[in-house]
RNA sequence: UCCGGGAUAGCUCAGUGGUAGAGCGAUCGGCUGUUAACCGAUUGGUCGCAGGUUCAAAUCCUGCUCCCGGAGCCA
């Protein structure tokens, strides 16, 4: 995928922010407030950002587009031949150069922008060395340049819109909690639980590797180790959160999660954010409702606050039809296609396309049966529930008819798997025959155990993997494109 | 981890054994209230690394490193 670079020459709709002035620059603008028509036009104003392009015009003038990052499209600086610096540094200005610019906001006499600001000052805060080898130069990027330049991509159209849209979905899951009375729970990144069982971990260790400590046995001797036993990077919140669960009711995680799979797909980080609600005195069908009422909320808040950014992604990025616009503004108005795994199965078979994993119930659903079912089957996301229990972890409910659990997956197309969850197995008795039936041991699951022992409820819960999020809200290819600094195997710079 | 593709100018790529190319960028000039600007000129290379074959290697062979796509794993 390829993506222009320069600034889009139509100015879209701005952002519903509000932005009030910070207290302790005097004067100081963000952009989006002179684009916004929150300053009176004949204000003088205060401008920090970087250029964008410089255009000189031999009228004696040069129109210089800046950026600050507040909203997608650039402020454009006109910067008269009158300025005391305009031989010796107007016209010197290229694209990454930081400047501070004092002037009034006028009604531009050009097209593309309805207002722009006439420079009484232009004061150049810091030069590109070398303009020639200057890695984010106005022109067309491909996304592989931009993942080895991730401390200058943040400079560019794509990654500056992709900054604001993780912001604002981040913060609508906030809000969609919190108006919903769900507290957020900070699980510990570090876990000593061998049980999570979601994956390969990240060791987290303090001992010498060139000299580790050994028992009479041999083994290595992690009662030296600095938290006294093996620890890792947890791979999911949901444990911890289901015993704030089964006291304040109603919970969610959002925070980093690891995993140390040695995955190579544009769909899998070494680090990514997860999103996990957990939900008590609930089952299956109140976590699908939780799910999507969820989904809607967060894409329809994106919609609102994000147009401008929107609009690019669907005019330069999104190459899936209906473009992001269009498919979030369905997914908001849409009722989700629901069916049982049972059901998708026969689709599947009844699928006019051979597999290359063939189909029969009790297989877990490939990549290329999930693409079926989202992209000719249904035509968009789908709710797939009551799976297998050989195939699902052994936390999840089971289901009276003895052969399949309370879980459900929400599939996206072009995504996969975007949110994955289950009503949990709250009975002690049969999550114990589960935990042994699976070959694992009871008593390492002593404090999850305990959960059911006292006051067990109902509860169920869903995993949301935030980048694959962003993912589908922008149609981003990469998933390392949604995050500021990657992390996979054998990829850790910046 | 497996399968496939790739690494040549700052960027994107062409170049299948015989003197290293284009577009974009950058620089300079012309033109213009410009906005993917336009026109002209200039600049620009240890052809990923290490070996090998050959009179001669960007090109053929071997190994290595890294990148991309797909699969698996999964969110």
């Amino acid at each position: 995928m390829r993506v222009r670079f320069p600034c889009a020459s139509v100015v879209r709709p701005l952002g519903a922010a509000v932005l009030s002035r910070p207290a302790m620059k005097s004067g100081s603008r963000r952009i989006v407030e002179v684009l916004g028509g929150q300053v009176e036009v004949g204000a003088e104003v205060v401008i920090e950002g970087w250029v964008r392009t410089r255009r000189d015009s031999k009228a004696g003038l040069s129109f210089v587009h800046v950026h600050d990052g507040s909203c997608f499209a650039p402020l454009q600086v006109v910067a008269p031949g009158a300025l005391a610096n305009y031989e010796a540094e107007v016209l010197r200005l290229t694209s990454g150069c930081s400047v501070r610019v004092r002037g009034v906001v006028v009604e531009s006499q050009g097209k593309g922008q309805a207002l722009e600001v006439e420079a009484r000052a232009l004061e150049v805060l810091g030069w590109v060395e070398d303009p020639d080898t200057y890695p984010m130069p106005q022109k067309r990027h491909s996304m592989e340049h931009l993942r080895t330049y991730a401390h200058l991509r943040p400079r560019t159209n794509l990654i500056g819109a992709i900054t604001r849209v993780r912001h604002t979905l981040a913060q609508a899951v906030h809000r969609f909690f919190d108006a919903r009375g769900f507290y957020w729970i900070h699980t510990p990144i570090v876990t000593t639980s061998d049980a999570e069982g979601a994956g390969e971990m990240f060791r987290v260790s303090t001992l010498d590797l060139a000299n580790l400590p050994r028992t009479p046995e041999g083994a290595i001797d992690f009662t030296q180790d600095f938290f006294g036993r093996e620890a890792f990077l947890t791979v999911s919140g949901q444990l911890n959160v289901e015993a704030y669960c089964l006291a304040m009711s109603r919970v969610y995680t959002f925070g980093p999660t690891f995993r140390a799979e040695n995955s190579h797909t544009r769909r899998h980080l070494a680090e990514f954010w997860m999103i996990e609600p957990e939900l008590a005195f609930a089952a299956l069908d109140d976590d699908v409702a939780l799910a999507v009422d969820f989904l809607k909320s967060i894409f329809g808040a994106l919609l609102e606050e994000r147009a401008d950014d929107l609009g690019f992604f669907a005019s330069h990025v999104d190459t899936a039809e209906p473009r992001c616009i269009e498919r979030l503004e369905r997914l908001v108005r849409a009722d989700f296609e629901r069916m049982s795994y049972g059901d998708a199965i026969a689709h599947l078979e009844k699928a006019a396309t051979k597999f290359e994993f063939p189909v029969r119930w009790g297989v877990d659903l490939q990549s290329e049966h999930e693409r079926w079912l989202t992209e000719e089957v249904v035509r968009g996301p789908v709710v797939v529930t009551d799976y297998p229990r050989e195939i699902k972890a052994f936390y999840m409910r089971q289901n009276e008819d003895g052969r399949t659990v309370a879980a459900m997956d929400v599939l996206a197309p072009g995504i996969g798997e975007i949110i994955g969850g289950s009503q949990r197995e709250e009975r002690l008795d049969v999550l114990d025959a589960r935990i042994r039936e699976m070959g694992l041991d009871p008593s390492h699951y002593g404090w999850y155990r305990d959960l059911r022992r006292y006051g067990t409820v109902p509860h169920a819960g869903f995993g949301l993997g935030f980048e694959r999020a962003i993912q589908y809200a922008t149609g981003v290819d990469n998933i390392r494109d949604v995050i500021p600094f990657p992390r996979a195997a054998g990829q850790a710079e910046f």
